[in-house]
RNA sequence: GGCCCCAUAGUCUAGAGGCCUAGGACGCCGGACCCUCAUUCCGGAAACAGCGGUUCGAAUCCGCUUGGGGCUACCA
């Protein structure tokens, strides 16, 4: 079994791209299989400088990785389709001379007329015909004339196309018109390269997007015309937008690239994605691409266009930022950290930092953000937590307190519960409730009333570090410093 | 407009005639825990688009309607 991915490259990989890449990968890999990368080129207006390098990046960093393409050539190649502009002319020429395509003259003016004029009569907008039956020996085929080449489709009948996941579908010829094969300036369509390139690169299985399902006639009719063999097809549902409408720039994120910039992992991303319009015989849902190799079956893929929900997407992001090791996660968080221009060089380790902070973060930009205090004192501090808990006027005296006994408690007690005891030992002896020295504390430590538990916190943070904030909020407090400190 | 595909909660899905008083997941609401937030745990609201058939029996089969999507380019 041999499948592949197509895409253009005029920009991004959209996830809706991604989830196809990534079932056409899966259904030839549960065959063992192989995977082929095809880009589709052929639209020089369109071509977008360095997406085709950007859309192997982003493939490979999802894990879906070719067995041959454009940067891995393989016997049937070359797989960027510019490349193999001659065979296409080739079977141009070759379906010209059996009759079965034929030179139209016809300019765009002329036929936009005729399409209008159609549509205004309410009728399918069908080429007229007017170059179908030229003969040989008319003058115009030497003229010089910029033509391009149709295809002589039956004017009856219908094409079958037998799809896997859709069954059979049937399409009226007499709908289909003499659509264009080659351009004026010499370049296949789509519908005429991607059979020439799917028959020669030995496809047996076309998985793509459903939008494509309604090109499949036209293509069964160039197999046909060429005499080749027809490959099986499967058209998987289309991934949309939350509008129900196909994925577009105007929905925000919608590029691979742009989540992994977000911080969600490619590992969740991925998983995500596999969940989009299938699911595991057993119910389960969290997938490494190697696990649902041995799972993957087209029965099991579902009908329905499936639109995107970037809360799962983000909640499961924060399942594998909780499940992986703290190393792998120390490496995809390290460019997050160091776009917030944090210098963790000193004090705590990235590693200490992940540990302390991963279980509350969804993504990896929550996650540097939320490491950022480690190594950089507050700024500020939270104007509603200021009020809340600086307000007290004992507020100083307890955490210079709290300084001065974390400062002679033991290092060798410099553990959660240890700095718990202090804590005990502080509050008891002001005769105060533990919340209340708290909530100053990581206020104080921090800048903001929320985040991991106290004693955690201050273990990574240090006894030193530790101490020499609280003196310097209590200092400040007691010069009014901090009375309301906006920002 | 024409042709084609599709139709279970807000979203992703399980379900291939009786196992369904429709299961799971995200989200949402409530509660527990707690030093805050988050996590976690417990509980809750929430769907078979509608109408006709077929059948002893229909979420599952058929038809129609409605709704959504795709194609209808010298884009792919």
């Amino acid at each position: 079994m041999r499948t592949r991915y197509a895409p253009s490259p005029s920009g991004t990989l959209h996830i809706g791209g991604a989830r196809t890449a990534l079932f056409s990968y899966l259904f030839a890999k549960h065959h063992e299989g192989q995977f082929v990368l095809r880009v589709e080129d052929t639209d020089r207006a369109r071509l977008v400088e360095g997406s085709e390098s950007a859309l192997m990046r982003s493939l490979r960093l999802l894990g879906i990785h070719w067995d041959e393409g454009p940067d891995l050539e393989g016997p049937l190649g070359p797989y960027r389709q510019s490349e193999r502009l001659a065979l296409h002319q080739q079977y141009a020429e070759q379906l010209l001379k059996g009759g079965q395509a034929y030179r139209c003259y016809c300019t765009p003016e002329e036929l936009k007329q005729a399409r209008e004029a159609r549509m205004a009569q309410k009728l399918p907008p069908r080429y007229m015909g007017t170059c179908r039956n030229r003969l040989a020996e008319d003058p115009i085929h030497t003229s010089g004339q910029p033509y391009v080449i149709r295809l002589k489709v039956p004017l009856d009948g219908v094409t079958v196309v037998d799809d896997l996941i859709r069954g059979h579908v049937t399409f009226e010829n007499s709908l289909l018109d003499d659509f264009v094969i080659m351009k004026a300036d010499h370049t296949p369509t789509y519908n005429f390269a991607a059979v020439i390139d799917d028959w020669g690169m030995q496809i047996s299985h076309v998985t793509r997007a459903e939008e494509h399902l309604s090109n499949t006639p036209k293509q069964i009719l160039v197999y046909q015309a060429l005499g080749f063999d027809l490959p099986q097809f499967a058209h998987i549902p289309m991934v949309l937008a939350p509008d129900r409408s196909k994925l577009s720039k105007r929905h925000g994120a919608t590029a691979v690239e742009e989540y992994l910039d977000q911080g969600i992992l490619p590992q969740a991303l991925v998983n995500y994605l596999l969940l989009l319009g299938w699911s595991a015989p057993d119910g389960r849902e969290f997938m490494t691409v190697a696990d649902a190799v041995p799972l993957f079956t087209l029965e099991r893929v579902q009908h329905t266009a499936a639109v995107y929900d970037q809360k799962k997407l983000e909640w499961m992001n924060a399942q594998y930022l909780k499940a992986l090791p703290v190393t792998e996660i120390v490496a995809a968080v390290t460019p997050f950290v160091e776009k917030l221009g944090i210098s963790w060089g000193q004090g705590p380790t990235l590693d200490a930092g992940v540990a302390l902070a991963r279980e509350r973060a969804h993504t990896l930009v929550d996650l540097a953000q939320a490491m950022k205090f480690l190594w950089e004192r507050p700024q500020a501090f939270d104007p509603k937590g200021v009020q809340k808990h600086f307000t007290p006027l004992e507020v100083p005296i307890r955490l210079e307190a709290l300084a001065e006994a974390l400062e002679r408690s033991d290092t060798a007690a410099w553990t959660h519960d240890g700095i718990m005891e202090v804590f005990d030992a502080v509050a008891k002896n002001l005769d105060i409730k533990r919340a209340e020295l708290i909530h100053p504390c990581r206020l104080a430590l921090t800048g903001v009333t929320v985040g991991p538990g106290l004693f955690e916190l201050v273990q990574v943070l240090g006894p030193q570090e530790t101490v020499a904030r609280l003196r310097q909020v209590a200092t400040n407090l007691r010069e009014g410093a901090l009375k309301g400190s906006q920002s």
